[in-house]
DNA sequence: GCTGGCGCTCTTAGAGTTAGAGTGCTAACC
DNA sequence: GGTTAGCACTCTAACTCTAAGAGCGCCAGC
């Protein structure tokens, strides 16, 4: 019998729903008043006593009240937590701000991170989207002199990369519009992953006449193709968490920004967990990070027709409101997804 | 008789010197050492007295040593400081950095605030070239459909700007070529300033046949042309400023992470200070802005064709090591306008 | 199974004490 | 007049001690 016991499941609840809020250990009698008196705190204290033993709850010290444990938490976020909806006030303001002009993918992704962190006072974060996944619009070849060559690549949904290559030899212009007509032409639509391959066997068939224009098309194709662990991110509002009443403890405080300073962490933190449907709860020392022990990440995949195309979520202290986080991720990677769309 | 005596030059020099390394208040003992007791403590106190007096240092409390002012960090910059060059292995770690393969502007830019912020063990920042300041390369305009066009600047170094706008009818394929061969050839090589009046002046010359084509392609340049005003910033390395050991406090903390979320602020900080030439400092409260009043602003101005193009520097505790960091900014920021021409 | 009561533990805040650092002042010295 | 030695004074930081309070565990009784 691993269960609680329905009085339990109303300690644990009660408890972690007071931690939040007031940031002190939860007592007995605080919980007994909680239940108009229902039981005495005698009982309750019985009751928190097989919690401890369950490791769902702990003692600070001796003489101090319970406070939720990981495991503690995360059966209140699978169980207990009160169903959640995105409050009408607070669809709202997101619908408000992506209303206002968005001029492009990059002001849409800083925008949705603020979003985020803003709404929840914590901080939020969008990793761009994965430039693979999407389809081929366009690409412009311009000469920079120098024998360098500027390439931009436009995808179906106005998403830009943009990256500089060095071609050994300086093209002509003649030759560089032939280039660009010939891969415009051909790579219109498709997924940018199939890019590279379709250019590879496209070149063995080709004919003599064709073979050099093919040759040098793949050559800036290859060196120009973003890559996809060059993954950016924006986060915004990490100070929210540095206002939290327990990150007055330097030493937590410098861990986090640690971590929050070299983004590539927090992008592994979400590859983690890609790959799994709905929102995503990394609770504590879940996540294997040990510098952001106290901090909880509540992620979630945007999907762009249909297809998974990057995470967002937010970061804040364990001790968080996670109903109200996870709906709000839940919404606006939602409503991200379809701005993306939209977009087309 | 405004200035100080040698003496107290030399009481000044080392109290700001032992005070930057070791946080302590210098008492007189420590400086007498320091001469090797040329004088005794008591000389040195009374030179103080007289430094106290003056408002070039204060005392945190009566049976403290002694801490500079604004005023005194001031006098030492201005006037005691040893003249300071970037030490060689420091060149040769920011040459290393740049040799690297850097792709596209925006990746050269956070090289650059991360090469500033990991040789000071200081936050490094970046402001992003200002638009106008270039020359125009070329402009490649991409329906998107839903009579969205997605438009696409490119200066002559290569620094890439997309917008996306809403041109409220579709225009087709055709027209579209048109108005981007038009914009290309008229516009070529000139300053991406002068284009809005050049192109008005135009505009009302044109003949009757051309009269529309001119219209529209001023009403994309003017709706798609990247303002001024939505400068962006690349900031790395805040953590530092964290690990100091007066930022424990945590309301300091606090405050000074309040200003690097909202990079506004340090826009403007910047700004106050540009027009002027050379390194600028502004030491604690000498910039007006209250919540980073321990914090000194290292910035200079970086020159792409010897126009002022934008701002870099070092945001780091007032009490820091101002001979290096100042020679550190000075240095990177030719470095990096070097390199922003070197690509053209 | 529930509860009241009691003893126990541990934290926190405050008061009191002490050592140490550093000053300011004065009187004497060169 | 500038310099110095000496000493009284002040303030902080660290430590100890104490008392109050919060909260628990356990037990006996309902």
């Amino acid at each position: 019998m691993n269960d609680l016991k329905q009085r339990q499941k109303d300690v644990l609840r009660v408890i972690v729903s007071t931690y939040v809020k007031t940031v002190n250990p939860v007592g007995s009698r605080t919980i007994a008043k909680y239940y108009q008196n229902e039981f005495s705190p005698a009982t309750i204290r019985n009751e928190m006593h097989d919690l401890e033993e369950r490791e769902y709850i702990s003692q600070p010290h001796t003489s101090a009240g319970r406070v939720p444990t990981d495991k503690g938490y995360r059966y209140y976020v699978d169980h207990l937590m009160p169903e959640s909806k995105v409050p009408v006030h607070v669809a709202a303001l997101v619908a408000r701000e992506y209303r206002e002009r968005i001029d492009n993918m990059e002001a849409l992704v800083e925008r949705t991170s603020k979003i985020l962190s803003t709404l929840s006072e914590q901080a939020g974060f969008v990793v761009f989207p994965v430039f693979e996944e999407l389809a081929f619009k366009r690409i412009e070849l311009t000469s920079l002199g120098h024998s360098r060559l500027l390439v931009v690549w436009v995808t179906h949904n106005g998403f830009i990369q943009d990256r500089v290559i060095d071609m050994k030899e300086e093209i002509p212009e003649v030759e560089l519009e032939r280039i660009s007509r010939f891969l415009n032409q051909e790579l219109s639509g498709r997924l940018l992953a199939e890019i590279e391959p379709y250019l590879a066997q496209k070149l063995e068939r080709a004919t003599d006449a064709l073979r050099a224009l093919h040759r040098i098309a793949s050559l800036i194709v290859r060196d120009s193709f973003p890559k996809t662990l060059e993954r950016k991110l924006s986060v915004q509002g990490s100070r929210y968490i540095l206002e939290q009443p327990e990150f007055k403890d330097w030493e937590k405080s410098r861990r986090l920004f640690k971590i929050l300073d070299s983004k590539e962490s927090l992008i592994d933190l979400c590859h983690a967990k890609a790959g799994s449907v709905g929102v995503q709860i990394q609770i504590g020392s879940e996540h294997h990070c040990d510098d952001i022990r106290d901090c909880s990440l509540i992620t979630a995949q945007y999907y762009v027709d249909q297809k998974p195309t990057g995470t967002l979520g937010i970061l804040g202290p364990r001790r968080m409101r996670y109903d109200q986080t996870i709906s709000l991720v839940d919404f606006v990677s939602r409503r991200f997804g379809e701005w993306l769309e939209k977009w087309i």
